[in-house]
DNA sequence: TGCACAATTACAAACGTTTGCAACTGTAGG
DNA sequence: CCTACAGTTGCAAACGTTTGTAATTGTGCA
């Protein structure tokens, strides 16, 4: 007996046939005798034979693999965007290979190095907080790996992107607290060197300055991991200053931190201050107040990566640079109704 | 010029040595003159040579890739558990590539099969709910591919396996309410056919018969989703009822269904219901009352299954079959505080 | 009887590596 | 001057496939 698994040859051997013809008899091609054929084929599944991934792999120069970075997996958005992205992956027959960055530039830029000898047909990403520099990405153009950015992008590398209208989201959300009746608006955001949080600020002055609203530089917050508790810390002394009458938190992490703030300042919610955050997360339905937010199909971002970048793989001759932009829908709940 | 990424092939010739020569030279073999070793790795650093990753698997029919398998992505507990994995196998020069099932056995089964064909060196899997039949298990041990299974096992396959103490957990959990007084106390569960569901139901048992206290057939409920609607929609006959005072619900999002149904039906909580969940999920710190539940290792978890199939592929040949039992801590919020 | 052609099969190269072994240098010692 | 041996290097096989081309059959027809 052999160990391993059943290879072509071991099938070859058995029948008394060149390997080649089992290739072509598995592959049923009419070449080879209709006899020949089911008798291999039978064979084949009695031995349970698959072909060898990592063969296939050399032969055709395809991985049939997908690569993704993130910066962080434990995360309903980026968890989202993958389902998206193995669904469409999975249905045209890649696998994905995940890497999280943990927003380290020097995880992201070792990550990339990893999946650049070849391991996968191309490569998504969106980029960490961290990251100024791009010149791990421009290996990929270089070598002509297919590239696809999303969310936070990279404006300086050529490729397509998929990202949300962050600036019209920030512009709906506070619109919507205008209408309800707000004349003091703060913002409270995640960290600015991030594209998304400029456009989601740039929306919110939009919006303020459309409706002759002024804000004050103590208004706006800056976080720079974006979690609950440094936006439960940073925003207290603004809640405490009873100055405003509405928030857009670029988070429902943050959102949620002003909130409880608000609370504790012995504010009524929703009466006293209107609250709309951001990303549609699923606690922000089971606070109380639930919590009205701006949609991010991060489902259909990770749809459209994949689409795009495998559609890429098949055409590397067209390169695409288009850039898909998604809507953010305003999904209003409890936090900023008024009655 | 050519076209493709750099090659040893490119780098031979150019220097006009053989390939051998330039693979050894690469791997910093003494054999080769240093003069020339020298020469070969500038070259390489220059044309920003990377070792052809399938190209390598091939040939030491390693693909340096663990698989993973999970019923779902978008999951605290699991993706801490991939965090831990990645995290281990990052470290010992592993990459990991995951599929999640859906909580479909269909999906899984194809998962498998995907990933049997030596596309990974190993499996970690997690069985989903639906899974009855192991057929698809059993072809990794057949084939002698290393495989680890943690969470929600298959006791049939001989593998090595990392849990919970569920049962423990469940004791605990339930011990912690009588100890705060409770005299009537319901559990709110998840599907029955999953292992880890009947130890923290017996768990729970065990607690309550110790301390002599009853309970009732009523105040017994089992969820096929465990997800939070489910959950708040089936436990809000128990709760209106007012015949308990306590829950242990095994998961946080059926004790938050059943908090909201408490205060629907104007309980004050925790002052008329106290409550303990399950898998310290990070909405229980922010929901009011914050909850009590028990800690789920995951990342904890996920470090110990990647340790111990890395250990089982670096020694194919003993055969570790042993169950790692992780405990689980009560962790104590308002939910559950008397005062 | 011989030849063309179809039908079927086998051979060999290729994908990018690694590695056992053979081969080639040159130098020193007999 | 020949031999042995160390120091280098190259050849070729192997990993499991696919596929272009050559080789082998058998058949029908002139």
């Amino acid at each position: 007996m052999k160990k391993g698994p059943v290879t072509i040859k071991d099938i070859a051997r058995e029948l008394n046939v060149s390997v080649s013809t089992v290739s072509r008899a598995l592959a049923d091609n009419p070449l080879v005798k209709l006899e020949t054929r089911l008798a291999v084929k039978e064979l084949a599944k009695k031995h349970n034979y698959r072909p060898h991934f990592t063969a296939l792999s050399l032969r055709s120069n395809k991985t049939k693999t997908l690569g993704i970075i993130i910066p962080q997996l434990v995360h309903e958005f980026f968890s989202m965007v993958i389902r998206g992205i193995e669904d469409h992956a999975y249905a045209n027959g890649y696998n994905v290979i995940i890497s999280s960055s943990h927003e380290s530039y020097e995880r992201e830029v070792l990550d990339t190095k990893a999946l650049i000898n070849g391991r996968v047909d191309g490569l998504m990403a969106c980029i960490s907080k961290e990251t100024k520099d791009y010149e791990h990405f421009k290996e990929f153009v270089d070598r002509s790996i297919p590239l696809v950015f999303f969310d936070c992008i990279c404006d300086e590398i050529e490729a397509p992107k998929v990202v949300l209208d962050d600036f019209d989201a920030g512009y709906q959300a506070t619109k919507h607290l205008i209408q309800q009746g707000c004349t003091s608006i703060a913002y409270v955001g995640g960290p600015i060197n991030l594209l998304i949080n400029r456009d989601r600020l740039a929306g919110y002055n939009k919006a303020l300055s459309e409706a002759n609203l002024n804000t004050k530089d103590d208004w706006i917050i800056h976080c720079d991991s974006g979690d609950y508790e440094e936006g439960r810390q940073k925003s207290e002394p603004l809640i405490n200053s009873k100055e405003i009458d509405g928030i857009f938190a670029a988070t429902d992490m943050l959102a949620i931190g002003a909130m409880k703030n608000a609370k504790k300042a012995g504010l009524k919610l929703p009466d006293d201050l209107l609250v709309v955050g951001f990303s549609n997360w699923s606690i922000g339905t089971l606070y109380e107040p639930s919590l009205s937010t701006m949609s991010q199909p991060g489902y259909e971002m990770g749809l459209k990566a994949a689409e795009l970048l495998i559609k890429q793989i098949d055409n590397p001759e067209q390169t695409i640079t288009e850039t898909f932009v998604l809507k953010s829908e305003l999904i209003v709940r409890e936090s900023s109704m008024t009655d």
